[in-house]
DNA sequence: TAGATTGTTAATCGATTAACAATC
DNA sequence: TAGATTGTTAATCGATTAACAATC
């Protein structure tokens, strides 16, 4: 009850932007910025800057702009980059087989410490030095370790069961790639990513700019 | 110069959501539905639904509400599910590959008639049956055959190069997958599906959950 | 100090929701 | 016809942008 202020999704959701910006700066060697520079690099305006920032405190300086080292560091902590939140993939499929691969997530705090399928053929075998399990042994794994997130790659027809399973035993975050809203917990925090979704946008906005009519 | 109405990015965004809550209702054998019905299924506004379908036109009917089958076909219309899009990968790694393998797009319009890399090992293979060709080959496959959209799996500090790359051939739509904001001209119309922003951001909600600030 | 730029309040803009007359 | 539900206008809400006093 010491602080009490709500953020906002859209506000959130460009904190990843943010911290890609400004890990870009150091790349650059840039040790210092204003909300006017930067906004000229990220086109949102340096008002919209201030205002994401000031939700969560005053990080610049009057007259001299944002430290981009702190300000990263900051960032860094709102976001919880320096958390470790152990995941596992359900589904080791195609898209399960990418997301295993992908090497940036550890460092961004996500270790995959476990892949489940009910494949006969996949159990057992290694992807990127991961075990694929089978479904069934689900309960036993998650009881013996703590996992926080799962990553869902089944088949459609699949997912709403197995979110039901996983949250079941614990499971507070679900990263969904099924195209279906899934409808859970109040307590379970889900993101989804539903790539025909965004697919069928770039279609309809490509169709549209071609008969002329190109809306922002 | 017929009809000019600017369509929002919020509405467009929407519109993927409601082709699929309709292609189950299909699949349910629900002929008819109202907003409200449709709105409790979907969890936002009767008001917000009319909104919605009324700045591409009236597909309801005062007293009965909305034909399945009729609002179906008039929504996939608008989306261009109708239109057949031809589409390359760039990049055949773990990705490209699951990208590949998705069956769904066919079915929604996008062919995938090529995959470009430039590791001399994959050249020459097939992946889903599609042949996987060297970059170098990328100018003379475009002129020999139309492309509308790129699929860009390629490492992040490589992805700009070939966005310009494709674009300076021709190629108006890309569908980004690296971190970074693609920034081309305006003619060309890039979605972005930064996976490694929205697995962050679901971090992030689950740090704040824990912590029992839940915010929407 | 003077100039620059923040933090923050106020104004604007756009998107969502409510209301209701039109009409099936 | 009476009841239901749309299409659409008006009201509200929230997010973005502008402005500026505070201050480094």
């Amino acid at each position: 009850m010491i602080e009490e202020k709500k953020i906002s999704m859209a506000v959130i959701r460009r904190l990843p932007r943010y911290f890609r910006y400004l890990s870009d700066l150091i790349k650059l060697d840039i040790k210092r910025i204003s909300s006017k520079e930067l906004s000229e690099r990220m086109h949102i305006t340096a008002s919209q800057i201030r205002q994401d920032l000031n939700c969560f405190g005053g990080f610049g300086q009057q007259g001299y702009g944002y430290n981009v080292e702190y300000l990263y560091d900051e960032i860094s902590k709102i976001l919880g980059t320096n958390k470790r939140f152990s995941c596992i993939i359900v589904g080791a499929g195609n898209m399960g087989n990418a997301l295993a691969n992908y090497e940036n997530f550890s460092k961004r705090g996500f270790d995959i410490v476990g892949i489940f399928d009910v494949n006969k053929e996949k159990i057992g075998t290694m992807i990127n030095n991961i075990k694929v399990m089978h479904m069934d042994t689900l309960p036993e794994f998650v009881k013996a370790q703590r996992v926080d997130i799962a990553m869902l790659t089944v088949p459609n027809n699949k997912v709403n069961e197995v979110a039901t399973q996983v949250t079941d035993l614990g499971i507070k975050g679900i990263w969904n790639f099924s195209p279906t809203d899934l409808r859970l917990g109040d307590d379970i925090i889900v993101e989804n990513v539903h790539l025909s979704d965004s697919l069928m946008v770039l279609g309809y906005r490509l169709k549209e700019s071609r008969e002329g009519k190109n809306q922002k």
